[in-house]
DNA sequence: TGCGGCGGCGCC
DNA sequence: AAAGGGCGCCGCCGCA
């Protein structure tokens, strides 16, 4: 039996900024309605006062919900009724795991009911469930019966949505558990340091604000504003204007981004007439300012429990809906900087003491701080983190998915422990590995980063440029064509997976395998099964004159939108998805076999313990143990202990 | 006042 | 013919 719950609360903690947990364990926290039902049974609604229905309160089936991680935790921490964490199934985690958006509304619209929006649950929400200007809750009646519509409609919805789609497997369902058990773990933030952390930063935006307020006259109040672009493009030269201009789907565009900024500085030096010097005085406070890491050292600090410092909550099980990968939310600790402070001990001790932060020659305090937000995660006293990545798993993961004999050269490299970027230079330049110098295995290396995916010379320029590989069109051009003779396996599997998926397509109900991969057109949805049994899909795809094209989960459509957006697929983006799908496979399962993970990071995996000396060990054989469905995968990991979070 | 578009940032 | 894709958050700004 199933039980299908939603739940409309009301608090004085704001959701949004302080995050479930903390929302849920607030005193002020009370529910409004539980609308509810068994089965396909009618919907009703319990309401505080009543008597609590003991079906409910003794349930022992599963428990279906949308998010349902707010539901476990109202059931918790409100209600106290303590459900256990595998008696929930998540209907946002169903929808993603089926390649569709996570949102309730979104899946509808995306299914084709309707593309119209309706504000008005998130208007009953701001009336009722939020405390107004003079701190009191609106009782009106009238206002709430309507809550209680929307709650119940929402049960309705919810149960049709997750019964028209693909189950959850066990598999799927378990590591949506371990997701969850990972995000009531949390991890524990240096509290005190994210505090000075913003105290500095604050500090120093109001200084670098008044510098630009300054040199602009009072033009430019926000370094961050579209007017600074435009104050900067009317101050400068021809040759400036040059390296401004992009070009995005084929319109021009002007930008003032990273590397733009980074370009007009450079010849702000050569040539001031093309970029006068207020003018880099300009650029360069955006540089510092626009990646100020503030925002996030306070997200981090409001995130956190006020009891035990704990930032919970931090992973979205499936979020990535194309591959299934885990995906960040609130911290996002997804996309922390990697660049750490050097001593981030001697740092933080100056920092919380209120010393001044000596930045080096030409850097900025934003740039210390940046530094210090790996750092500001820390292990319970007592405790270390162990920390261990899996050594460049896609180049590994693309040759074995092809299952081509030619691929088991690469992959042998690996086994030997020879590397790998040496390897691709001797193949791309003809030469012996002892003759490769290492502007060739850079080279090389960018080679193995943009190609293996089925890019050409736009991807490799764009890879190169990250690394300072700047190569002429025809060299890049070369490259690509030399790194795809000496990988014929690549070249084939792609060729293969599109002829896969467009049989596939034309074919409803057979199946089409190439490398690994197994495609399958059931009449709407493309899927595709992994080597772990997993699947994916491509929702609604169509094969038009000119290819296959999908709705895509991750592009939500623009307001006046008449159909969700759609996108193309290549056989490149195909070969991609695979790869990082199924590397999201090996973290799944390494996942269910490592006891106190506080974080994981795609490749990555976090665990706090006190005995990091045991982990260290376990985690290298689990990580480096194949699972039964990839034998033959050469797997090898890079691990450390530390006693602050880093890179 | 809230919403959504836009440009921008960072990570794997 | 060629094609970097996968995420989420921040701040600004125009619009309704």
């Amino acid at each position: 039996m199933i039980l299908w719950v939603d739940f409309e609360t009301r608090s004085r903690c704001d959701l949004l900024s302080h995050g479930g947990y903390n929302y849920a364990q607030d005193a002020s926290t009370d529910v409004l309605c539980m609308s509810y039902a068994f089965d396909d049974g009618d919907v009703t609604t319990w309401i505080p006062g009543q008597p609590f229905p003991d079906e409910v309160r003794h349930f022992k089936g599963q428990i279906r919900a949308h998010n349902a991680a707010f539901e476990r935790l109202i059931f918790w921490y409100v209600l106290q009724i303590n459900f256990d964490i595998t008696q929930f199934y998540c209907t946002a985690s169903q929808a993603r795991a089926n390649c569709a958006p996570g949102s309730l509304e979104d899946v509808g619209r995306f299914s084709g009911a309707t593309m119209r929006k309706d504000h008005r649950g998130k208007q009953l929400i701001r009336l009722l469930s939020i405390p107004r200007a003079d701190g009191t809750f609106n009782n009106d009646p009238t206002l709430m019966a309507e809550m209680i519509a929307y709650c119940e409609q929402d049960v309705k919805v919810m149960r049709t949505i997750s019964k028209a789609m693909r189950n959850l497997s066990d598999d799927e369902l378990r590591d949506y558990h371990i997701n969850e058990t990972i995000n009531d773990r949390g991890v524990l933030l240096d509290r005190p340091l994210a505090d000075s952390a913003i105290r500095y930063a604050s500090v120093e935006l109001e200084e670098i604000e008044r510098i630009v307020s300054e040199v602009t006259k009072g033009a430019i109040t926000s370094v961050r504003s579209p007017r600074m672009r435009e104050w900067v493009q009317e101050r400068v030269g021809p040759e400036a204007l040059k390296l401004m201009t992009t070009y995005k789907e084929g319109e021009k565009k002007m930008s003032i981004d990273k590397s733009v900024r980074a370009n007009l500085l450079l010849l702000a030096e050569e040539n001031p007439d093309e970029v006068p010097s207020d003018v880099a005085d300009v650029i360069q406070c955006a540089d510092d300012l626009w990646a100020s890491s503030v925002a996030k050292f306070n997200r981090l600090s409001q995130l956190a429990d006020v009891e035990d410092d704990r930032v919970r909550g931090a992973f979205v099980f499936a979020g990535g809906s194309a591959t299934g990968r885990a995906s960040s939310y609130g911290a996002q600790v997804h996309n922390f900087t990697r660049r750490c402070a050097k001593e981030p001990d001697e740092v933080r001790q100056a920092m919380v003491r209120g010393h001044a932060i000596v930045p080096k020659f030409g850097r900025r305090v934003t740039d210390v701080l940046k530094g210090m937000l790996r750092p500001a995660l820390i292990p319970a006293k007592g405790k270390s983190l162990v920390v261990a990545d899996w050594n460049a798993v896609e180049a590994r993961l693309t040759p074995w998915l092809s299952n081509d004999p030619r691929a088991d050269e690469v992959l042998d490299v690996f086994r030997s422990g020879r590397d790998i970027y040496v390897r691709e230079a001797a193949g791309i330049f003809h030469l012996p590995e002892d003759e490769i110098t290492s502007d060739k295995r850079q080279i090389g290396k960018v080679a193995i980063l943009s190609c293996g995916f089925g890019g050409g010379v736009g991807a490799f320029g764009a890879m190169g440029r990250n690394y300072g590989i700047i190569l002429t069109e025809s060299d890049a051009k070369r490259t690509v064509d030399a790194w795809r003779r000496a990988n014929q396996w690549a070249v084939n599997y792609w060729q293969k997976l599109e002829e896969a998926y467009t049989r596939a397509l034309r074919n409803t109900g057979r199946e089409f395998s190439a490398g690994r991969v197994t495609y399958l057109y059931d009449g709407v949805h493309l899927w595709y099964a992994l080597p772990s049994g997993r699947v994916l899909c491509y929702p609604f795809a169509k094969l038009e004159p000119d290819g296959v094209t999908y709705a895509k989960a991750a592009w939500k459509p623009a307001a006046d939108a008449t159909e969700w957006p759609r996108a193309r697929l290549w056989k490149g983006l195909a070969c991609e998805n695979i790869t990082q799908a199924v590397a999201n496979d090996l973290l799944r399962h390494s996942l269910r076999l490592i006891d106190d993970v506080i974080l994981h990071v795609h490749d990555e995996i976090v665990v706090e313990t006190d005995k990091p000396d045991e982990v260290l060990q376990q985690m290298s054989d689990v990580m480096c143990t194949p699972p039964d469905w990839a034998k033959g995968l050469p797997l090898s990991i890079e691990s450390s202990v530390m006693l602050r979070y880093g890179k």
